[in-house]
DNA sequence: CCATATTATTTGTAATACAAATCAACTTTA
DNA sequence: TAAAGTTGATTTGTATTACAAATAATATGG
């Protein structure tokens, strides 16, 4: 057949994340067919009630479909779920340098300055605190940068996103930052190791989280536009076509 | 117990959608717990196999969440896959008047205009082939619109969105126009239905077809956002906090 | 040659048994 | 007494087997 998994142990988890993969890596290409359960099931070395657990997680993520006595066919990606917790970090590591990637930066560059104008009049005294929080743990690793933290913390400047997104205080962009935690990893990580003037990029986050205490929404707005700019000119990337209000 | 379907048949999909939206209308609450599967399986009088089914794909959902010996405790909206095509189209029919509905407008006028804008450098003959197609059977429901249809023709107002979207080439907002459709169908329909002048929405969609056709993006984003502006005063609402470009 | 019926294959549903995890109560021990 | 460990009960997780339903492929009859 195709292949089966190397040391790692077998276990659902594993199973469903190595078929995932198979798929977004394109070793297993759109409309062709999986092997049937029974097949797989003997595969794997495991029941075929697992087995079909697995295939009806793959199905609710939009990689496969199944049709009795059809089999189960691969999809192309227009069917995937893109903006499932698990797609999105199976696909990060797989597509980094691809269409993916720049579809990711064009979607954050059109919702995060909006998430901040949003958060300017919406946010609460928690979110304040929590965006203090964060920004402060980026101000400390930027401080002590002659520890092996060669750039800022990472995991802080995500959280500091996705506190944005969820102090807009809207349903849809507030479960966006809570599902794109992987996505976020790959594109703040890389452009943080990339950028030449760290302290530039710690000054940039502030003013943001200035303009979202002072309540000023258009000014958090411009401020974020100029934080996720920087983003992708450090990814040597550059996005056409999205319209964003000037200076 | 609580309840159980009436004349309805007893199937899958059934009594997956009835739990769904027991929890959606808020019968039963966050942090709620479901009975065990075994009291499920016979309250149904169906497996305990097919239950289990049903509770897989209400976790993968993110309305439920379960663990060993701690039973089924029932997520609050901010854990909704509200992306989800059927999880909209439950929300759709349950949360009108609420904050979901507003959320979802803010969302498009974020989204659409900057869609319009990347389908203006980015749509291929078909997509403009298909804006026309759509645009044609909007303007003929207007045409005789002495027949039933007492308004637009909303199935093809929403192919119109839809195709823009997937015209827009980013692969997070072409998915996420293959995922609104039910959400798209209670805001173009009412609006539709709500509006006084149908010829001059017509013409602001055809503006937009024409701008996309030029290649115009900024032209393309602003009548984009002069529609939807439309659609929420049509709505009777108003949205506050998202930025947009002027004239 | 065409239409119909049969057969085989594959996913869908059911029933049962046991495994694993975890909470709660109880027991033991320092 | 208090802390730690043991045991038991409950619930979800996994496995096995059997059969149902749907559909493609084949065979059969006119």
């Amino acid at each position: 057949m195709f292949l089966l998994p190397d040391g790692i142990p077998v276990n659902k988890k594993n199973i469903l994340e190595y078929l995932a993969r198979l798929i977004i890596e394109g070793k297993i290409k759109a409309d062709e067919s999986l092997p049937n359960e029974i097949a797989l099931s003997e595969h794997f070395g495991v029941s075929r009630t697992m087995i079909r657990d697995i295939l009806k997680t793959l199905e609710s993520k939009g990689f496969i479909a199944r049709k009795t006595n059809i089999g189960t066919r691969v999809m192309s990606i227009h069917s995937w779920n893109l903006l499932d917790e698990e797609v999105l970090e199976w696909s990060c590591g797989a597509l980094t340098q691809s269409r993916f990637l720049l579809s990711l930066l064009e979607l954050r560059l059109i919702i995060e300055p909006q998430a901040a104008s949003l958060a300017a009049l919406r946010a609460n005294d928690d979110h304040l605190q929590e965006l203090h929080n964060y920004y402060q743990l980026m101000a400390d690793s930027v401080e002590k940068q002659d520890l092996d933290n060669d750039c800022m913390d990472t995991e802080a400047d995500i959280e500091f996103h996705r506190t944005i997104m969820k102090a807009s205080g809207n349903l849809f962009i507030s479960q966006f930052g809570g599902t794109i935690r992987a996505a976020l990893y790959h594109t703040i990580y890389r452009s943080n190791r990339a950028t030449e003037n760290t302290q530039h990029s710690l000054e940039a986050h502030k003013s943001v989280l200035e303009s979202i205490e002072n309540r000023n929404s258009e000014q958090a707005y411009l401020r974020m536009a100029n934080v996720l700019s920087n983003t992708i000119r450090d990814l040597g990337l550059q996005t056409t076509g999205i319209i964003l209000l000037d200076q």
